[in-house]
DNA sequence: CATGAATGAGTCTTCATTCAT
DNA sequence: CATGAATGAAGACTCATTCAT
């Protein structure tokens, strides 16, 4: 092992030092998981001591949550507003476009939001629960949109549709984290849809046709 | 005067013994997940010492994965065959409804493999990745099958069909271990299905039409 | 320092290791008081790791109330009944003069019962509190007597009269502690029964008299 | 525009901070007891920096019993005179009355002094110790004029009085802080002097009779 | 061969104190 | 000179694992 590198006491502004604590542990979150995230860790990586992390959160259940809601934040931002007048089938590929690269990018960190987070006793008043809900709700709006203006079927319920295209979403993402297979956000993307929406479309109404996948290509 | 109908320190053959931690660990798992159960307990329920847990098993992780292998196989052991001559919708429906009832009656149990387990470096050597494929490809299979013979289009993966599926099993009984609605495998079953069928079949085929609930009930 | 001693690692029947633990916990907390008696101290000086303490006490605050129950049960145990036919001043003074002994006995034990635990939220639930207050009930009892029977004057509250009997007990005892002087249980049981008798008795009743000491003398 | 009236990172004078510092410290000492006062918060109630207190203290223990001696010197100061002329039951019950207040009024800053600083190795090096003995001194002082005089017996060393009085006003007020019963110092100062008084005189001496309360009451 | 007492590395958390800026 | 970011040693407690009996 190399000697200590020259171990200056750092000193940061509390801004810069929080920050470089969520980003380790966001890096950590996402190499472990919620429970094997050791503050220790944090600590060492950051080149501070334990204490350290204490001064700016106080418990190593806050630090994860500020991490999960900072990064969801910074993601479900950044919204395309879907082109004027579009159909069902542009609207949702779009939406499911989103999902997908959502989790694509930061797998772990979603698995940690949908896992751990998700069965805490107080998620629900968490800001992350409101930031999550706000986009399953989109697409569920969307769906319900289509069944209630007659261009999708009724005979099967939204949820389990949503429940479909999430858990798909997710399924693939986890394989894909583990190693098995490539992942292409837009052909999974394009597949999803193409079954949701022909799958559901109402006998007799006009099928608006695949959108062009140069629309939401990145 | 009688023997004492005091339960003599119990002296079990190696595999009753094996037999009844495995039990307990299952029992455990299925309570508490996988972090949670602590080998103290496993041994206080058995009432053994912690100690004859390592007689048996190397460690706590090789005595959880062998209780999941353990289970697995149970469960995809008691397999119907199918209804011969049964169309695609038919078997599509009843592996779907399998899956489905499979993690609703163990969901921490299937949380545990599906969660903890395949994240393990080994995973890929352990017989329950084994007994895991097997049942995916069933499913693959099958919905090979329906390309092969021109039942389904071909411009979706098969891949993606079977994420879809499974995420959407998986999705659907997290969700309602967290209590958030109710579930009911015949209705998700018979929405799986009709969805992926008729979004996937081929423009041209006749639908076999959707199987009468009674047939896979219960 | 020296090498350590020969690192066996030892191994107790249970209720001796208990007996160790709560042997060397007393003896700490005689030493220290309740806030500076450390877990690690503990082990250390019983030659075993910390783990092992928790093997038998869920916590520290369960182990050092344990001690103190243990102890004071001890202590009141040992009762002698007192003479039958004696009067209030003779009863009195063996109270007192027993108060007296069990402090200056086990000073820091004391303390840390009169002092910590009777601060406790819970403490009204110990047993602790139970045997605590079935000794004081006795002098209350004993100086509602004298009033009820019109040997004492009513113009001082019993609960005034215990305070100064126990005040001066604990008072005495912890300066004792301290170092400040010498402290002769006898003389102090004289002087506190004198004072409180004489201090109290209705004009008219006759003066017993003091016991002659020697009947509770060591 | 006027000057904006915040608070300007406050300059003061070494005198002034250290005042405020020890002003703060007494609160927090006053509301939590001595092993409770952190200081954290010393420095966030000051709006200094925690750094600051250890310009003027070394340590937090310096603080606390400086902090002590100073409210000691404050309360002790303000002295009555007695009456001049006054006899011994009238200049005893004043300096009960003014024990039994001092500790009702701040009863947190009494136990500090009484049951940590006192167990201090050093303590009797401290200023603190000399105001503390000066105020048993008064009452000793008394006592022993009491027996020189001929006023009081000789048979109950003035040592174990001073006791039973302190020892009562410890208890009487600790008994009230952990919430039992209610408590008077009018009754409480009477009660002790009452007894105290009646059993020390001298057979013979005139009783200077109960002095009315209405002389010392506040 | 089973036991179960003991371990010890590790967990999160606290706080009086220091020192570079 | 005051700051306040950082420390680090200590705290109670947990639990998978070991090994002498």
């Amino acid at each position: 092992m190399a000697s200590p590198p020259v171990r200056t006491r750092s000193r940061l502004a509390p801004d810069e030092r929080i920050s470089e604590i969520m980003a380790v542990t966001r890096q950590l979150l996402s190499e472990k998981g919620y429970q094997n995230v050791v503050t220790s860790e944090v600590a060492e990586r950051c080149g501070i001591s334990e204490g350290t992390i204490y001064k700016y959160f106080d418990s190593k259940r806050e630090l994860l949550a500020r991490v999960a809601e900072e990064w969801f934040e910074e993601i479900l931002g950044a919204d395309e507003n879907p082109p004027p007048g579009a159909g069902i089938r542009t609207r949702l590929r779009q939406l499911v476009w989103k999902g997908l690269s959502i989790i694509r990018q930061e797998p772990s960190l979603s698995r940690f939001v949908l896992m751990e987070l998700r069965s805490d006793p107080t998620y629900r008043t968490m800001r992350i629960y409101e930031l999550n809900r706000r986009f399953t709700a989109r697409i569920g709006d969307l769906l319900q949109e289509a069944v209630s203006t007659g261009v999708f079927r009724a005979d099967v319920s939204v949820r389990l549709l949503r429940d479909m295209i999430f858990g798909c979403i997710e399924h693939r993402t986890w394989a894909y984290l583990r190693g098995e297979g490539d992942f292409s956000v837009d052909e999974a993307a394009d597949g999803i849809t193409n079954v949701i929406y022909r799958g559901m479309l109402m006998p007799g109404v006009q099928d608006e046709g695949a959108s062009p996948q140069s629309k939401t290509k990145r």
